[in-house]
DNA sequence: CAGGCAGAGAGGTCAGACCACAGTATACAC
DNA sequence: GTGTATACTGTGGTCTGACCTCTCTGCCTG
């Protein structure tokens, strides 16, 4: 008969990779390791890449998609495949999925938010250098400019955030709270138009920067967390007086019939 | 007749669910937001599952796939899907890979450790229920049982730790935490046999089990930043130690030829 | 009773065709 | 010449259906 060969690809490596997808993550964080790969890369076109790595599409698709998932690739459409280039996320898509599973509680999201900024800023004051005062300080005319503006000024607070963390020295701390930081922001951008306190909102910024720059640690945690602690009251207040409105929406599709 | 429909999903509705990795996605966690769907649940085989979706089985893997990425289902070859049911974890896969792309040192994960497990430490002094002080102090007793055996030793002392972030009552910051640990855990495993100083570290523990019983979370936090750091300390030295036999191993495959 | 073999159930991979999106080049009208 | 269609090309997205491999279980054999 035919003997059909249409299967063989570890020619002679004895290492098997186990799955398909493992291959193609492996190969890539070594493509990432020795430094091929930088952030902001193109990878090639799928058809090709999977040819040459002797798997078929599929399978290199199911690697890119994993690597998709965890936030270290980004696919585009009628565009290509790309290495993430963002500031670092750990996990941003399954914060909410594990919140659903484990019920994760808004105070909660809150309290490590707090925890992981008050530090943030404390290393910041610790050892942040001449460059980053100075772009935090920037930032915060940004802010200050942007009062009148909610969605603008939401902008900058991100921004201003984000260079706290990347002040602390810290990428792994700062990747964290990126996570924690992102799942809020959707949720905050609808809810700034009705904020009302964006000036108080901007005077702690500043002390904050102020207690950066003079390297002040543990006043810099102490008004980070103050900050946070401000934001979580206002945010409570503002989407409660929004609930009114918000209507359970089109879940119906998902729940009506049989379980699956 | 056959009249085949294979391609007409958006019938009548308007929503088109943008891709279908989404789609199956927001069905599941449409399942576990309404209780459809608990931890360790399985869900119907991929054919029967995707058929009830009207989906092709390709793109609900896609979807389960994604899931399974973040960390939300895990799949068993041969055997079916379920949802995740361990402690809940943020992203542990995307921790390696993100240091990879944006190096990250071993220090700031010590770092990031010290600070989440410190506070964790606090918060279950402040918040610990007698529940949980019995359990950690049954953990403690194993501890000092294993002090002979460096690998049953790991395994309580993860479950220390474990517990006590359960009774921190922060299920996020535990999430954090078991990610943190997660990477930290490989390679501890393959230096701890080297361990001189498990009596030693079996007493911070009790030291820690007695503050957070007490309710004194200052202490708590102190004397966990201080067994962090002792363990810190303690790894670098087997880890150095260890670094002659280490080998670079067979990453030739990887670098071989053309970039990909 | 132990060992092993066979089958069923479920996930993994493959192949190739076709759909859909984005960006760019081309052509036509004004 | 400018500008707006239109077509094309490159790249990811989805579909189908066949076949491979792993697990588990239960029956069969020694």
């Amino acid at each position: 008969m035919v003997e059909k060969v249409i299967f063989m690809p570890r020619t002679k490596a004895k290492v098997t990779e186990t799955h398909r997808t493992m291959q193609v993550v492996n190969h890539i964080r070594a493509l990432i390791e020795n430094g091929t790969l930088k952030p902001g890369d193109k990878v090639p076109p799928e058809r090709e890449f999977a040819r040459s790595l002797n798997l078929s599409r599929a399978s290199l698709r199911t690697g890119l998609g994993y690597l998709a998932a965890i936030g270290v690739m980004k696919v585009r459409h009628g565009v290509g495949t790309f290495v993430a280039d963002g500031p670092a996320e750990i996990g941003r898509a399954s914060l909410s999925l594990m919140g659903a599973l484990h019920g994760f509680q808004p105070w909660q999201l809150f309290e490590a938010r707090m925890i992981i900024e008050g530090n943030l800023a404390s290393l910041a004051a610790e050892r942040g250098k001449v460059e980053h005062h100075t772009a935090l300080a920037e930032e915060v005319a940004e802010i200050f400019a942007c009062v009148d503006s909610p969605s603008d000024y939401l902008i900058h607070d991100v921004l201003f955030h984000r260079l706290v963390s990347q002040a602390s020295g810290n990428p792994i701390l700062a990747a964290l709270m990126e996570t924690l930081t992102a799942s809020m922001y959707e949720r905050r951008r609808k809810t700034v138009d009705h904020s009302i306190d964006l000036r108080e909102s901007a005077q702690m910024h500043r002390k904050i920067y102020h207690a950066i720059r003079e390297r002040k640690p543990q006043e810099a945690r102490r008004l980070m967390e103050e900050h946070l602690r401000m934001a979580q009251t206002a945010q409570e207040v503002e989407t409660s007086s929004l609930r009114k409105t918000a209507k359970p929406a089109s879940r119906a599709k998902s729940l009506q019939s049989v379980p699956f």
